[in-house]
DNA sequence: AGTTAAGCGAGACGGTACGTCGTGTCTTGTG
DNA sequence: CACAAGACACGACGTACCGTCTCGCTTAACT
């Protein structure tokens, strides 16, 4: 018994390179002008590939791009560090680091906007969205286990509340994400915490 | 001879709904289908206008949409209640209020994208921030001479902790902002008030 | 009273020179390329104007070449030299020339296919063989009130008879289309002329 | 040791049903929306055939539409009927059948406009001209011989003469052709013939 | 019987052109 | 001058077609 998919492949198969080469010269292109600038002429010129073969696989520009975005996405474990304030520190000095690579910066706030008309793309940016949440809702189900949250703590507004301010600085009141900030806001959220 | 200001007014006077009918028909428009799929002939013919004169009124596409946006904002006072507790209830009440509003959901992230490439916006878009800002000021003011806050506490990072989650409930996350969701981030960033 | 067109004219109205600008590189394409390798971007390229100026102008391709065609197309007098053999001559010698020019050459066949599915063009084409056919019409009512034919003589079969061959020779059987054809043909369907 | 041909067969052979597949195929597409709209990938599902199975046998379109053409091509029989005026009817009579088929009516101009760029084309064409005026030839041989022309007529002439505006009537004039047609034509050419 | 060369359907691929749309500027005539 | 109307240059859009190129499979002919 032989679990292949239901369709046999037929036809010349697509090269796999080429997927990588378009999201690639996507990545590119959307740091140096941004999503609304970049063209799929240039972009398909830049990947050395015909731009009937960027739409074959990809149904809009925003698809594309947001599979150049995810592609680029790497996971942040949460590593634990044996209290809610070590973790904390461990999860977030990482996610300093992924605000501070170029990929998600220009490229979030249109996604946002896509997704308000874009169903598909909306769904993709919400497995994001629950794809940075997960470490943490670990992080405080450690906490809680631990005895140092109270058992009736709400965890997603606990995690809303340490998210939403790196979310804000980075798109509105551009204040600084440092290690800095971070130790101040966990001091605010979790005053008592070691 | 007139005394009127330096330069005499010549020509015909611009008509003053003029403004007002392109401004309502872009805040119609990008509630329908987007800022970028807004296109200005589509809002010229709204309008009833025609497209040069609202290039004689705006430099550009998104001037334009920065205008239709502060002028659809109103401001939020900030209500002494005798208490911390109470004045972030009433302010944050308010805030709920303008988020269920349309005007700015759609529009703040492509504001934000446009910004990363245009100064002018940018700056615009900072000052609306310290527009939302600013009332927080005086609300933790009021606090820190009241003594309900020890003396060395970070304004700036307490007003990210308190905007923060609603703007990435509203753009990311997607979770309710109402009466519940301010409670319970007061009782996460401040615990002891009220 | 004024007796103007029924519509104001309105707007910015359309640059006069570059109709011929862009009439005048079709001309100059397809003599080069020929009419399926002509395109529109080369075109718009060579008269120095946008593509929509040109689909503003023409809906499509065909209605462009004809209207290049028949622009640079002019007419043949028929002179009246006293004898049926003298006009034909006249006009027939007037006719060499016209097919010696390059504009009509190449241009026809397509125009015919075109004409197939396109009945605007259809028309069009049709208007130029009436207008190719008028002075022979006129010359052949000369020669019957001079006598020179029967009173039975079939005019349409006789400037199908003299044209045809013209046609014929240039598009298929590419024999010379020269003074000793025109005086062989004329031997041919007049042999009492002259 | 085999004495077979120079290039040994090899492989599988050609499947001898798949040519005449694809010629019908293109004469119905070539048919319903002529030449420059047929597309190779419409002909290839029509003909239930792979587009390189087409390209393995032709060398591009135009020598696949030209070998349709030849293949749906019958000659016309000379049949001697003891006068050139019967001669010539009885030919006319035929070419009329032919003219009626729809094979050549739209492809001919395209052939034309074709040829002035693939050399091979206009050979090919060539050919068929040659085709069509054989018949013809051989009748005026014929009545050369029984002295029903001057010994010092044109023939290729004539032969422009007759078939010229059957030609000019087809592809321009769009007047009719059938037996009233080719009676007249025949009586302007040769007033005296029976 | 196994090997090998080619035929074949399917469809991906690089190009090139298509005809349309959007932006911001301009040029008319009219108020 | 302002304004409506709309032409204009520029450039991107997403689609269609051409002719070529893999794929996996099939079909003979030659070992």
């Amino acid at each position: 018994m032989t679990n292949t998919p239901t369709t046999t492949k037929r036809g010349r198969p697509r090269l796999p390179e080429v997927d990588q080469a378009i999201l690639n010269a996507a990545l590119e292109l959307v740091g140096e002008v941004g999503i609304n600038k970049m063209s799929m002429d240039e972009l398909a010129r830049r990947a050395d590939v015909a731009k009937a073969t960027i739409y074959r696989r990809w149904s809009s520009k925003e698809a594309l791009i947001l599979d150049a975005l995810t592609s680029a996405m790497s996971p942040i474990d949460d590593a634990d560090t044996g209290s809610l304030h070590g973790d904390l520190m461990s999860y977030l000095g990482e996610l300093i680091a992924r605000f501070d690579q170029n990929s998600m910066n220009d490229i979030l706030p249109h996604l946002i906007e896509a997704g308000c008309h874009d169903p598909a793309i909306r769904a993709s940016l919400d497995d994001y969205v629950r794809f940075r949440r997960q470490p943490l809702e670990r992080i405080y189900e450690r906490a809680l286990s631990r005895s140092e949250l109270s058992s009736d703590a709400d965890i997603g507004v606990l995690i809303d509340a340490i998210i939403g301010p790196f979310v804000y600085r980075r798109l509105l009141s551009h204040g600084p994400i440092d290690t800095a900030f971070v130790h101040r806001l966990v001091a605010v959220i979790h005053p008592d915490a070691k």
